[in-house]
RNA sequence: GCUCCAGUAGCUCAGUCGGAUAGAGCGACUGCCUCCUAAGCAGUAGGCCGCAGGUUCGAUUCCUGCCUGGGGCGCCA
C-alpha cells in the first residue's frame, strides 16, 4: 500500500477519533494544491463538538503519529495541509519501483463476465460498435490485472429471420448464377443482407420462400446450417483480421451468439411460468418487474414471447444471465453496452432477480456510453450518408499514424515506421475514445486525437519515448535503478513522485467506475509532471552521480507507470517514435 | 405526458466522498534551444460552473423546480 492518502488517513483517523472521543472518523484527507495532501476532517468536527475548528485541528495534529512521514500545519479555517517527508516519499517510491505489480494488489478474485463489442453476422462492423470494442477491452485489462477471472462474451447476432431471408437470397442467386457460394468475402454478404430484406418487402414470393427459410433454420436443416456455418465463418475471419489490427483481446473462443441461447430460451420461459411470474397481455407472454411504467403511466412489460409466438431478443438476453450465473458460475455480469439500452436492460435484471438468476451478492453492471458525434454534432455519418465502416476507421488511424510518425520523424523508416505508425495512430484512436467521460457524446475529430499536445496518446507516448531514449543515451540498464531510492529535493522531483505514487488510487478508481478516462487522466497529468521535471532537471547532466541515478530511478518508474497503465487501456507504448 | 442522461473559458474537455483562489489542451498573446528529442517548458488573457430556490460553517458537487439538447417508454435487436 503506496497509496499516500489511504496512508495518511490510517495515521490520522486515530487523531480523529482520539480529539473527538468517538471511534470511526473521517479526516478527510485528499489531494490538495498547496501541499501533497489535506485533510478537511477538522470541520465538520468542530461543528460535531462545538468547538472552534482551528483549535480542533490543532488538537488532532498534536495527537497524530506523523513522525517520519509528514509535517502538518493548520490553514485558513481549520485545514490540516499535510507534507510528505522528503525521505518518506523517496523510499515509498522505492517500494513501488521494486514491485513488479507497481504497488497495486490483487483484489479477492470473482468470476466477471464482460460482454462488449457484438457484432453482427454478415454485416459490416460501424462506427457504433468503436466505443464497446474499445471500452469493454480495456476494462477486461483492468479487471484481470487486479486477479479476476475474467470471461470475454463477444455477443453476436447470429440467429433469427434475417439470417433465414440472407440464406435464401444467397441461395436464390447462386441458382441464377449471380453469386458463388464458395466465395463470399464479408462486403458482399453486407450488400446481400440489405438485399435480402429489401426484397422480402418487395416480392411476395421471395418473403413466403423466406419465410419456410427461417423454419428450416430453427429446425437446424443441414443443408441450411451448412451454409448459414460459413456465413458465421467468414464474418468471424472478418472481425479477427479488425481485431488484430485494433490490438483487441477478443477471440472466435469468446463469441456467444445468440444462437446459443435459442435452446435456452423455452426453458427460460418455462421457469419463469413455474414461478407464476409469467401473464398473458395482447396476446404476448410477459412479465412486470415492478417499478416501470410506459407512456400511459402503466405498468410496462418485459415480452419473454411475442403473440405470433416468437421469442424476443429480452427472452435471449434473460437467457444470458441465467447461463453467466448458471453455467458459468459469474458472480458479476458486466454489459458494455450503449445508453439506449438502458431501460432494457434495467428490466432484464429486475426480471433475472425475480426468477432466482441474478441472487446478491452476484450482480448484473450496465456500463453505458454516449455516441460518436461528426462535425455537425451528429450521429457520425460517411459523405454518402451511409454508417462509417468501422475497419475504415481503423486502417485510416494506422495510415494517419504512420504518416505522423514518419513526419516527425524522418529517420525512423521501413518496419519500425509502420509498426510505430500503428501504435501512435491505433493509440490515437483509442485514447481518445477513453479519455472523455464514456457517457458523453464525443465529436470525433482525426487531427485533435493525433495532436501531440494536450490530453492525447501520442503525447502520451512520447513521454515515454523520450525516458527510453534517457537510457539509451545513460547506458544504464533500466533495472539497476529499481532497487535505490530516489532522492526527492526539487518541486517537480516531488510533483512526479507524488504522482508517481497515486497510480494504484488512478487505477482502483476506474476499475470501480469502469471509467478508463480517469486512467486516462492520470497518465496524462503523470506525463505533464514528467516533462515538467524532464524541463527543470537535468538528469544525464545532473551535478552528482548520486542524483542522476536517483533522477534515472524516477524516470524509470514513470516509464513503468505510462507503459502499464496505456497497457490497461490496450495502447502500445514504444520504445521510440 | 412519464422517465434516464447531458449542460463548466471562444473551441474540445477534466474536476475524487461537499472544502480554500474551479483546472488542462487548442486558439490568442509573452518569454525560453551553443544544453538529455522545442513532438517540449514557463507565463498572460479568457468563467453567471444552464437558471432559480433549498440544505450546509462551506455547493460545480447534495435536494427541489424550471430551461435547453439527446435517449427510452409492448411484441425489431
Amino acid at each position: 500500500m503506496a497509496d499516500l492518502i489511504t496512508l495518511l488517513s490510517e495515521r490520522l483517523a486515530a487523531a480523529f477519533d482520539t480529539v473527538a472521543g468517538t471511534a470511526g472518523n473521517d479526516p478527510v484527507v485528499r489531494p490538495s494544491d498547496r501541499a501533497d495532501a489535506q485533510a478537511n476532517g477538522a470541520l465538520p468536527l468542530a461543528k460535531q463538538l462545538g468547538r472552534n475548528p482551528r483549535e480542533v485541528a490543532e488538537a488532532v495534529v498534536a495527537a497524530a503519529e506523523l513522525d517520519g512521514v509528514a509535517t502538518a500545519e493548520i490553514a485558513g479555517p481549520g485545514f490540516i495541509n499535510l507534507t510528505i517527508d522528503d525521505d518518506f516519499l523517496g523510499a515509498t517510491v522505492a517500494s513501488v519501483a521494486a514491485d513488479e505489480r507497481l504497488g497495486i494488489a490483487r483484489q479477492a478474485s470473482r468470476r466477471i463476465v464482460v460482454d462488449y463489442s457484438a457484432p453482427n453476422v454478415a454485416k459490416e462492423m460501424h462506427i457504433g460498435h468503436l466505443r464497446t470494442t474499445v471500452i469493454g477491452d480495456a476494462v477486461v485489462r483492468m479487471l484481470t490485472f487486479l486477479g479476476h477471472d475474467v470471461i470475454r462474451e463477444n455477443h453476436i447476432g447470429d440467429w433469427g429471420r434475417p439470417f433465414g431471408l440472407l440464406i435464401q437470397y444467397l441461395l436464390d442467386e447462386a441458382a441464377a448464377g449471380t453469386i458463388d457460394l464458395e466465395h463470399l468475402p464479408l462486403h458482399a454478404l453486407d450488400d446481400a443482407y440489405k438485399a435480402a430484406n429489401t426484397r422480402f418487402a418487395e416480392d411476395p414470393e421471395f418473403a413466403e420462400r423466406g419465410r419456410a427459410r427461417v423454419v428450416l433454420l430453427q429446425q437446424r436443416d443441414p443443408e441450411t446450417i451448412a451454409l448459414w456455418t460459413r456465413l458465421v465463418e467468414a464474418s468471424e475471419d472478418y472481425w479477427t483480421e479488425l481485431y488484430g489490427k485494433l490490438g483487441i483481446l477478443l477471440t472466435n473462443d469468446d463469441v456467444v451468439g445468440e444462437s446459443f441461447y435459442e435452446d435456452l430460451m423455452p426453458k427460460v420461459v418455462q421457469q419463469l411460468h413455474d414461478a407464476g411470474l409469467l401473464q398473458e397481455s395482447d396476446g404476448a407472454q410477459v412479465v412486470f418487474p415492478p417499478g416501470f411504467t410506459n407512456r400511459d403511466g402503466d405498468p410496462l412489460p418485459l415480452i419473454v414471447r411475442s403473440s405470433a409466438g416468437a421469442f424476443t431478443y429480452a427472452t435471449s438476453d434473460l437467457a444470458c444471465v441465467a447461463d453467466r450465473t448458471g453455467r458459468l458460475g459469474a458472480d458479476t455480469l458486466v454489459y458494455v453496452v450503449g445508453a439506449p439500452q438502458s431501460q432494457h436492460l434495467a428490466m432484464v435484471f429486475a426480471v433475472s432477480e425475480m426468477a432466482g438468476w441474478l441472487t446478491p451478492p452476484a450482480e448484473a453492471v450496465h456500463v453505458p456510453f454516449g455516441n460518436v458525434l461528426g462535425p455537425d454534432r451528429k450521429m457520425l455519418k460517411s459523405r454518402s450518408g451511409d454508417p462509417v465502416r468501422f475497419i475504415d476507421v481503423v486502417d485510416e488511424a494506422i495510415t494517419r499514424g504512420v504518416a505522423a510518425v514518419a513526419e516527425k520523424n524522418p529517420e525512423l523508416v521501413g518496419d519500425a515506421r509502420e509498426s510505430i505508425g500503428h501504435a501512435v495512430g491505433i493509440g490515437a484512436l483509442k485514447y481518445f475514445d477513453l479519455s472523455t467521460d464514456r457517457i458523453k457524446d464525443y465529436v470525433f475529430d482525426w487531427d485533435r486525437m493525433l495532436s501531440f499536445d494536450g490530453n492525447t496518446a501520442p503525447y502520451l507516448q512520447y513521454a515515454h519515448t523520450r525516458i527510453c531514449s534517457l537510457f539509451r543515451r545513460a547506458e544504464v540498464d533500466r533495472a539497476t535503478v529499481r532497487s535505490l531510492a530516489p532522492q526527492v529535493r526539487e518541486p517537480a522531483e516531488r510533483a512526479l513522485a507524488v504522482r508517481l505514487l497515486g497510480y494504484e488510487a488512478a487505477v482502483l478508481e476506474t476499475v470501480e467506475r469502469y471509467s478508463p478516462h480517469r486512467l486516462c487522466t492520470y497518465l496524462y497529468e503523470l506525463s505533464s509532471d514528467f516533462t515538467a521535471f524532464y524541463e527543470h532537471c537535468p538528469v544525464l547532466r545532473a551535478e552528482s552521480d548520486e542524483i542522476r541515478l536517483s533522477r534515472l530511478a524516477l524516470s524509470d518508474l514513470t516509464a513503468r507507470v505510462l507503459a502499464h497503465g496505456l497497457g490497461l487501456l490496450g495502447i502500445e507504448a514504444p520504445e521510440q517514435m
